[in-house]
DNA sequence: CTGTAGATAATACGTCATGT
DNA sequence: ACATGACGTATTATCTACAG
């Protein structure tokens, strides 16, 4: 157990403890089961290098690409490495050195927590052994993990016999309160550049946990304390027998091997000094994990954005499994996060307004020229290439970040349709056409019991009416009569016949309708997504409770004026004591200023509420004072007035939420529904 | 029994994690 | 700037408890 030889990645090294024979075992323990899971990763046997990105071995040449006297190494547990910087060099020696004074000055604080430095008993004089290969995720054995990671199902399998694992171990023992063994065995040996482990319990005793996570927004100053410390070792260095050994004594190996993270703050935007990272999920992983194997060479991709897109075009081509295995590495960092953080909260700095990005014109080819390079890079390492779509060059237009938005908006309304027109078509049986049927029936009676209301006028169309009014063309401009979906909430009383006892439609039974093209289309309220929920359904309810809600249509004698923005509610059960409401919405799907809600009035009371749910708006609010919200919101809404044509087209988009249609009568009055004219005195100009 | 308001579901969209 | 994924807030619609 000689070998592992210090290499020193990107910051400086850590001071380094000493290792305690325990510490060997756990090193030795740990390079087990990662080769182990390196194996069981790739899926085959260590000879089989064409399997998973993450751990197979593969030299990657792309010179006829672009001239490149490089070869890349990609996850290589069998090749030596390429070369080794100067840097790195000098580092790894000031990291022996740094161990010195460490051991001198005492303790200090934490290093970024996944990277331990791995024990290690390489005499800093010896060979680098470096050929830095990846860590897949870290399959350790639970009892390896001060956080008990979930076991790997590892068959044992033979060790590879050469090549090196670079480890990225974080060093415990430059702590605070070190254990005293480990404060011990750093003082028999300070000339060793190693460092040892902790148990899980010296962690949380000895450095915050914040330290842990986030060594690199430490303020000590220590450049060395707080930097990942990353090692190669042989694994041939390991014998089995040290490996076993540690392998019964468990509760020695509280290294964590993972991808390590940087130290260095890699945005310029400005962090607290006690910020905590998020932990990085499967893309960011793999991403991090691909550039440090400098998969993608620089001299192929000058900058960072191109190489995103050229990593995103390989991580789209992975198969299930291998993404499934960096799923599971970003849980386990994300189970580790919470468990150092258990009050944690992401706190992204919300900021609304005037959030303009620069759009940045692409050179033509660079899309394709970054797919060609992900495709070579994988083709390189045995695989299919960058899959593509059905349609050829679809990865390609839909590269860019908005494109690829738009795409798949456009996929999910159509999968939206489909799984209308599927529940439509699997509504039409005859016996839900009876039920709806009688649906049409109760509800017809309800409409006419809430009629009889003195408050309540007669021009409110039943749902039948409506339905009838829905076959009728939509641009019925001739007649300028118009239909829209309005709400009724119908209360179950001696007055009103409880819906739901005897109609039981609405979310749990379709109300069948033909897909029309032409007119208003009656969805079946279970097959609607939210912002599609308009038209007429209805809600069972269970019998104890008091009230039923559909949706009822209302017969418009006069054209819409107002934006598809402003819709107006009416409660049926509020009608005999006058309850109406105008509402007027500003939803941040349209692309207009931000919402204004006014929400029902009550006539009954003398002076008039206001609910919204914006706490910055007063509350009660006086008639003058909707009159005031309800200009300013519609004086701020540019847009034309709707025709059906394009009001059916905004139903039909996700980004129309949830508006309603609204009358405004010509005659500029006020807002009057057609069921019963209200807040005339409020007298909105005419668009 | 009615009207109100809080709770909650559904949806959209923004931020941040890495890296230079 | 750029990728993907996790998760936050914002908005709207709907559900439901409860005071009067």
């Amino acid at each position: 157990m000689s070998a592992a030889a210090l290499d020193v990645d990107c910051p400086p090294p850590p001071p380094a403890a000493s290792m305690s024979r325990a510490d060997g075992k756990q090193l030795a323990s740990v390079l087990d089961s990662v080769s182990d899971s390196l194996i069981d990763f790739s899926g085959s046997t260590t000879n089989d290098t064409s399997s998973v990105l993450c751990p197979s071995s593969v030299t990657l040449e792309l010179a006829h690409l672009q001239a490149s006297s490089q070869s890349f190494k990609l996850f290589d547990s069998t090749a030596r490495p390429l070369r080794r910087s100067a840097r790195t060099r000098r580092q790894a020696s000031q990291a022996s050195t740094s161990v010195e004074k460490l051991s001198k000055a005492g303790p200090r604080k934490m290093s970024n927590y996944f990277s331990h430095a791995a024990s290690s008993s390489t005499p800093s004089g010896s060979t680098p052994c470096s050929a830095p290969i990846s860590i897949p995720p870290a399959q350790l054995d639970p009892s390896s993990s001060a956080l008990h990671r979930t076991p790997p199902a590892v068959t044992p399998t033979p060790m590879p016999d050469k090549g090196a694992f670079e480890l990225h171990l974080e060093s415990t023992a430059f702590r605070d309160a070190l254990p005293s063994q480990a404060s011990s065995s750093s003082a028999a040996s300070p000339s060793r550049s190693s460092s040892s482990t902790t148990h899980a319990a010296d962690l949380d005793h000895s450095a915050t946990r914040h330290e842990r996570w986030a060594g690199h927004n430490l303020n000590d100053g220590g450049a060395a304390g707080s930097k990942v410390l990353s090692r190669s070792v042989s694994s041939s260095d390991l014998g089995e027998g040290s490996s076993r050994a540690a392998a019964e004594d468990p509760a020695s190996l509280p290294v964590s091997v993972s991808i390590p993270r940087s130290t260095a703050p890699s945005h310029a935007r400005k962090k607290a000094a006690d910020h905590v990272p998020r932990p990085r999920n499967a893309f960011i992983l793999f991403r991090s994990h691909a550039h440090r194997q400098g998969l993608v060479p620089k001299e192929l991709s000058a900058n960072h954005s191109n190489i995103s897109v050229i990593i995103s075009h390989m991580w789209r081509s992975l198969p299930t499994e291998e993404r499934e295995m960096w799923a599971k590495e970003a849980q386990r960092e994300k189970d580790e996060h919470a468990l150092l953080y258990p009050d944690y909260k992401f706190k992204p700095v919300y900021r609304r307004e005037n959030v303009v990005r620069r759009s940045v014109r692409k050179e033509g080819d660079e899309e394709e020229k970054n797919l060609k390079i992900a495709d070579h890079i994988l083709k390189s390492h045995g695989r299919d290439g960058v899959q593509l779509g059905e349609e050829p060059n679809s990865n390609i237009i839909a590269s860019s970040a908005s494109e690829r938005k738009r795409v798949r908006r456009a996929e999910s309304r159509a999968k939206s349709r489909n799984k209308i027109a599927a529940a439509a078509a699997s509504a039409s049986s005859s016996l839900e056409q009876a039920h709806r049927n009688r649906a049409l029936k109760v509800a017809r009676r309800a409409v006419r019991e809430v009629s009889k209301s003195p408050a309540t006028t007669s021009s409110a169309a039943s749902p039948a009416d409506w339905h009838c009014a829905s076959q009728q063309a939509w641009d019925g401009t001739q007649t300028q009569d118009y239909v829209a979906p309005a709400l009724r909430t119908v209360r179950r009383s001696s007055s009103v016949p409880a819906l739901a006892d005897s109609v039981n439609w609405g979310k749990s039974t379709c109300t069948p309708a033909p897909l029309s093209t032409d007119g208003p289309v009656i969805y079946p309220a279970s097959a609607l997504p939210q912002h599609l929920k308009t038209g007429f359904h209805s809600y069972p309810s269970p019998p104890h409770q008091r009230s039923a809600t559909y949706h009822e249509p209302m017969h418009l004698s006069a054209p819409l004026h107002t934006p598809m923005s402003a819709y107006s509610t009416v409660s049926a059960s509020g009608l005999s004591s006058g309850l109406a409401g105008v509402q007027v919405s500003r939803s941040p799907q349209m692309p207009i200023s931000p919402m204004t809600q006014v929400h029902p009035i009550s006539a009954s009371q003398h002076s008039p509420t206001f609910r919204s749910q914006r706490t910055d708006l007063p509350r009660p609010f006086t008639s003058a004072g909707i009159a005031s919200a309800v200009s300013n919101a519609t004086s701020a809404l540019d847009l034309s007035p709707p025709t059906w044509s394009n009001f059916r087209d905004m139903l039909a988009s996700p980004h129309v939420a949830t508006s309603y249609g609204n009358a405004r009568r010509p005659s500029g009055t006020g807002w009057q529904s057609s069921s019963r004219l209200v807040n005339a005195d409020i007298g909105l100009p005419m668009r």
